[in-house]
DNA sequence: CATGAATGAGACTTCATTCAT
DNA sequence: AATGAATGAAGTCTCATTCAT
């Protein structure tokens, strides 16, 4: 029982951060709404409001990144799993593009406004990161095996070409599929993207 | 005398920044203590505390963008001009490196927790971001008036491949220099990185 | 219990007013110190500071105006029951006589200055004087009853007439008992007074 | 010069309470704007803001009592100037009727929310009700002269008699041209209104 | 004399957290 | 265990007043 209130408040917080609530914007109140509890219940939880706001997101992207990861393990090639992963970050994206494109390059976290969030982010952020950096070189790695790329390279290399390769998409989707400053959607299909991405991820490490 | 006013009131709210205060730590009165002025001063050049905070930022990254863009005005090769800049990004991640990658991934702001900060910053986000393609534009038609690269690709290919070099330099100082993610730094020096980040933009584009 | 903590609300409100403070230099803290309650409390039972004061004078006025309603409905003659009313205002007078006054002569809020507090009021106000007006025709209506007056006039007319007849006590308790603007206070007792006005009340529509 | 700059301030002052701003509403800014001085000039010639409200108040109302004593002076019968002073009653209403109403029943300052005004006010008070007083008893004493009424009362009662009539006009602008709490307005051109007013006054003292 | 930029005391209001039920 | 009424610390912003020019 106790993990279910925990899993609800994490469903009412994402809730909220995914419609597009600044983290200082979202209320303890708000939380217990979305959670259908008492405000009081959260603190049985959660020792402060920024603990329930980090642990939301690392819930998040944890299992994002859990997701992409099960990918690989999925029978197929590299191509074949490597594209399904660059094809699932646009449903990612459509979430909360700034938390998921500031963890994916292990930037501190995006958003840090809140007062202690900060310090409460970093330690989870470790977690997150290394997850990500494992994501990355077993991707790295299994391009290896097939042969896609020669030689596994200093370990700053590789994880450059992944984050650049993924940057790709998520620049694609961030930038021009949003029409925001390029005056133009550029017109590339999700297919174009995803081929671009995954050139640049051959051109780098080739 | 106002313009010497606003000055003050950047200076400091951007040295609170600088000291990662995160936004919404930074209070009204500490501003004016910087600031050597009464608190009710600040209320006389802009109409609230998110104004502040978010002119200064935009004043900040404004004066980074330009002072890269004079670099290349001087004179001397792209190779010469392109190293500067790359070589002065450094000092520039020092100061505030979650704000700086946000703005030069052209991403919405990267933090944007402060209630309305999010709206205010987006119409200086626009004005910023259209600096810093600019920006780009010239680096790669300075590199293409010397034969660096043969032809100028699509905008969004000649962007991602200008954002990627720069972006090896930011990643290396925002997670290496650090030791945060990586469990020793990678010996690289700082000319190394600079040489790396520019064989990247040459290995896209050329 | 909800009611009652509106109930202690008002109460530190009207103690307030009742020390003639005027409403612009009531604090909302020191109404919760009189209502020995917190602060924040009061922002759960209203919405504004100004809210608070409107509705205690709402609450304070319709409850003077039911009391005087009572007397009416209690056995005994029309003369008996007017004297009885023009009797009990003069209590009311010594708690707030310049709020009391001008709702009585259904003037527009005799006190409208905290900013909102008008618009406000307003709302309040129709409520109250349709409630005064009432009070005023059932009083008509009983001297009708006993033949103490032969005719119902026109709306304005016995209005005018009840009102003067009680402005009789009111002004003499604000002017002469107090010996403002007069020299020295006209020889009446309480009950001259009394007499008098309800010989107006007669004059007039007798 | 100086009375010229006074001058200014008052008209300043009461525009903006001809435009129903109520006192706590008014800026020292706003009265600088509207006498086109600089708010600093304002405390050259008063010593607060309270003492501009209140000594703008003083201003416009001996200003109106004035006149209506001025057309005591003139040639013609007492019914002839009464009723034109009754007539000059209406425009008066319109400019600020809780004000006008409020001093012409001697009340205490019909609007006392501002901090210290209250008690800058009650020195003016006496000051405009002793006036207001004169007046009354100079409008007695003609209507005496002419053998309207046979014989001078107590003060109070020639006051109350003369109050009544006043306010009958007062009431009916109030109420009743503002269809305020009274369902329809009543049928009564200006000229009835003054008809009753002047019928009251003789009524009472006759 | 006149000004208006600068000031800072002080008020309202919010909201994370507590705790009696 | 769960609640939500109560709290009060703390922050933003206003505006009367001052004073150097």
């Amino acid at each position: 029982m106790e993990k279910n209130k925990k899993e609800m408040i994490y469903q009412g917080t994402l809730s909220l951060i995914e419609e597009n609530y600044n983290f200082s914007q979202i209320k303890v109140g708000d939380i217990a709404k979305r959670a259908n509890i008492g405000k009081g219940t959260i603190y049985e939880y959660f020792d402060s409001k920024d603990e329930v706001i980090s642990q939301s997101i690392a819930y998040m992207i944890k299992g994002w990144v859990q997701n992409l990861e099960n990918i690989l393990e999925e029978n197929g090639s590299f191509q074949q799993s490597y594209r399904k992963i660059l094809r699932n970050l646009f449903p990612m994206m459509k979430k909360k593009h700034q938390i998921f494109m500031g963890f994916m390059m292990l930037s501190k976290s995006s958003d840090t406004s809140v007062d202690s969030l900060h310090q409460l982010m970093e330690k989870n952020n470790e977690d997150i990161q290394r997850k990500i950096l494992h994501l990355y070189e077993k991707i790295v790695d299994k391009s290896l095996e097939e042969g896609i790329i020669k030689e596994k390279p200093e370990v700053f290399d590789w994880y450059f070409a992944v984050n650049s390769s993924i940057m790709c998409v998520l620049i694609y989707e961030d930038q021009f599929a949003n029409q925001r400053v390029f005056s133009r959607k550029a017109a590339y299909s999700q297919e174009d993207i995803i081929e671009k991405a995954y050139n640049i991820f051959v051109k780098l490490l080739g």
